[in-house]
DNA sequence: GAACGCGAGTAGACACTGTCTACGACCACC
DNA sequence: GGTGGTCGTAGACAGTGTCTACTCGCGTTC
């Protein structure tokens, strides 16, 4: 089954994928997106009535993507035997290497003015990956009476650090575009000094 | 001086000011900014050679917003005579109300996107307010050997907080829609708890 | 005082966008 | 051999950002 059999609708996606790898969150038009599947700009309307949910559906794509990323990478160091510091450490990393890997992607998946009315589904889909989070945060902080919280702020340093560094106000501060730093003092403040 | 008189430039970005605060980023049509400010389409390109040019000057303008907001929130403070702690405390809470207040601004400032281009100037306009937190964070870990990451680290988690929740997942992950428990675990994360 | 020049804003054209609608080709089924 | 129904095409429509004449009013200059 080669590319152009497969349906139509998973063919734009396809295509919306390499387009925002490409030239990012602005070379999503909706008929830019036709031509690179090869069809005429009347033929998405058929499986997505709007523009917002091509681009929804291709946002979804990404957050898949993102599970798997870090789903492979907590696996790696889970079979070693790593304790939860360690897997949070890597799972941290996934995640700045991530957005850092996909701009274009990241920035799509985090649009709620494209993804308005798509929104609650695609939270939904962050849902089982956030809760293993909590899990390790749980194993590290044994005594937090609100894992859920910690592990939120956690979250949110995270994106902020890979929202920031893309915008390029880190550079500016730090000197460098080296992120090590910050998310070494990110991961030291909210989970202790690592033990080494 | 009424508000007629004044030069075009000021009136597009004013106009620019009051529709994104009614419509967010989307509506800021370069046409739409010349309706509100009572001239034809083709007037702004007087000013601002290009629709991103235009956008960037409204940023701006948000980021002397933001600048005067945080600055009055600490010389609030400070005028008490509270510690370095209580003001970072104070400064945190207004960068997060300042997001809240003005969601489609701060949408648009940090939309790099956009901004292209003079995303430079814009940068260069946060420094100082960025010197003035790296000094409050040295005050409270005075043995910090790196207080400009240990800043940078706080100002990334603050900033994912203000996108995460805009974006309306931490509303999913909390439950209820506040932000205080995360805002809290964040300080006593980077600050240490709160001596009260 | 009249002519000139120039800055500021207008109006229209252009290519492009997302949405909508009518139409045609194709295929399974009775 | 018709008959629906699905799928994609093609064109129209209003709207966008950019570009290019053009007009109008005001100050300077001869």
């Amino acid at each position: 089954m080669t590319e152009q059999e497969q349906d139509l609708r998973a063919r734009l996606v396809a295509a919306g994928v390499e387009l925002v790898a490409e030239g990012g969150v602005q070379a999503l038009g909706l008929r830019e997106i036709a031509r690179r599947a090869g069809v005429s700009h009347g033929a998405p309307r058929r499986y997505f009535p709007t523009h917002r949910e091509l681009l929804a559906a291709i946002a979804q794509q990404g957050f898949g993507r993102l599970t798997d990323t870090l789903a492979g990478a907590d696996a790696l160091t889970a079979t070693t035997g790593a304790d939860a510091r360690t897997r949070l450490d890597a799972l941290a990393r996934a995640y700045l290497g991530f957005a850092a890997a996909n701009p274009g992607m990241f920035e799509l998946m985090f649009r709620h003015d494209l993804l308005e009315g798509s929104g609650a589904e695609l939270r939904r889909t962050t849902l089982p990956l956030f809760l293993t989070f909590v899990g390790l945060v749980s194993e590290v902080h044994p005594r937090s009476d609100d894992p859920a919280a910690a592990t939120a702020a956690l979250w949110s340093n995270l994106h902020g650090l890979a929202q920031l560094r893309t915008w390029g106000s880190l550079r500016l501060i730090t000197g460098d575009d080296s992120i090590e730093p910050l998310l070494r003092a990110t991961l030291d403040a909210h989970l202790g000094p690592a033990a080494r």
